[in-house]
DNA sequence: CATGAATGAGTGTTCATTCAT
DNA sequence: AATGAATGAACACTCATTCAT
């Protein structure tokens, strides 16, 4: 069994439920059962444990989400094809998903971090001004389109795993027609 | 001036930038320019504190976007009517906005600022309901379309205040309307 | 009392005993009867509480040998004076004297601790070569002739403290008259 | 190689250039180019390695200083010849000499390495009563003349490695005949 | 034999909380 | 009432030592 993974799964778990500063590294070991002293083989400090963290998801996401899709399909296909990816992603991933999240803008993610981020960012940007562009889509700053779309989903996703309102296949679809209407001319 | 309120500025400040566990009760002392030991005349502890500062700012959220509002006016403006006070409350109040919604489901939350929380968002079920009963808005479980307004007002505000993407009075009813064109019918 | 003055007390028996890297300080709190918290409210870490304690007693030690002394009597009984007030200084603070020898070349000594000792060698130095302008002290580095000197003193310290060779009196003259030997023409 | 050796040159340059707390065996299984388990193959434990290696490098002290020395030659010569022996020994095993010198009176030291320190001192003790009883040497507590000659070489050694006065040929002559100077009737 | 991953006691340091003033 | 010095439990991290390979 790879103590590294063990480690991850861990931080993950307990990031997701109690923050970065909230986390004793002490607790993560006890979760991952491991000695505390082997994090600091895999890791350099509770800081590179954060970020390896952060980035290892974020490129889940971004291959999960944008990876190995038709660029060529309709518009309005495209934007369901990667609305529904990221809702899957965050059913099939619930820490990971609270975890990116909520770090989303922490002082302790570094340059490395912020870059990877700042990229699939501009991925899903560049959606948009396509769809700008074919006039599908509203006129309006491309960014704010954008915060729109993912503020939704995100929300709805945090209304799932805290039992509030649990998504179903059907409301999956019923989600992504209300984000499409938001945006759409 | 009150130290009472010296204490909370600087505790809302603080806790909006750093968070709860990254903020020092040392450093709220010096910021709100009193003795450490004061802030345990007016709180029993740090969690007192930020349950304080919770509560407090959710009625006055409450207050500004729920209270003295005409509930006989059209729907549609009745809607309109409260996104915006949403949204202004969030450009006049930073970081009551931004600690209100980093704390939103912190472990440290006690059962009063749970239960506080549950009736502002009721209140703001019931409108979805009513717009629901006068067949303007989707058939959809209500705290889906909730998410889905709240969502997308929170995370604009969020880019406004990162930086990423600042709202004008334009942009303020551009969004609004997005809002709108997600729920509706 | 005094507790920064407890604090560095009990450091300088400790770190004479057993060497900075081999004191706790937990140890150092324990000894000193204060909470081990209560230390870094008076120096900024371990480091700063060596490097006070090492500058403090230098500047003793100093003041001790070097301050108020005649100038203007003759070469030799001026020489005798310094050497005897060393002896005595180690005398009195055993802790001190066998601090300040361990510590001399430490790596955590900052920049100000060791431009203080190099005055106080500078001054010893200067000394020696007064002694040599008047044809009493031999002919060669000052700085050979001085590490004789003080390397002859401070061995024969050691011996006193740990018990190998009690000085007396009488003795401490005669090592004096043995350095003096050692360096005249 | 043999990995018992490397071990302890790793260890000797180690422990003379940072100490025995500021050496991790880890550092030493690094620089000997072993695995760190090896080192408790050849040693109990670190406390061991340290008192091996103080007792290894004692013993080559005294053979290289006391041993195959000629008893009979005349007492100025029989103490010129042992000074620059000394002498020679630290300017060839800087690293020895270092470390002897700096855990001379170290807790961590073990009985056995206490008394062959003693067997090697009671030698030297043994030629000062002999010039003594020749009426060539001051009358003095014999463990008094000692430290005055050993704490001048030294000392002067010391600065010798330091840079601050480097020893030539020359100069250790002048120095072995300050140090009779210093003892002589 | 030799290794180095794994461990957890121990380190330096921070910080929520108390209490004498 | 208000302070901030004092505390010690808790934290992030290190390292001597063990042991499966």
């Amino acid at each position: 069994m790879d103590k590294r993974e063990q480690i991850m799964q861990a931080a993950l778990a307990l990031f997701a439920e109690r923050g970065y500063h909230g986390t004793p590294v002490s607790l993560i070991a006890e979760r991952a059962k491991v000695g505390s002293g082997t994090i600091y083989r895999y890791f350099k400090d509770k800081d590179d444990l954060v970020n390896t963290l952060y980035r290892h998801w974020k490129e889940v996401v971004r291959d999960e989400t944008m990876g190995c899709i038709d660029r060529d399909q309709p518009l309005r296909s495209l934007f369901r094809d990667v609305s529904i990816r990221m809702v899957r992603f965050a059913m099939q991933h619930r820490d990971a998903f609270i975890f990116l999240e909520a770090h989303h803008h922490s002082p302790y993610l570094d340059d490395a971090s912020r870059r990877l981020s700042e990229t699939i960012n501009e991925a899903f940007l560049e959606l948009i001004r396509h769809g700008q562009a074919l006039e599908f889509i509203k006129e309006a700053p491309p960014e704010l389109l954008k915060s729109a779309v993912l503020g939704m989903l995100t929300e709805m996703m945090k209304n799932h795993w805290n039992g509030t309102q649990k998504l179903t296949e059907a409301l999956i679809l019923k989600v992504e027609e209300m984000a499409w209407q938001a945006i759409r001319r």
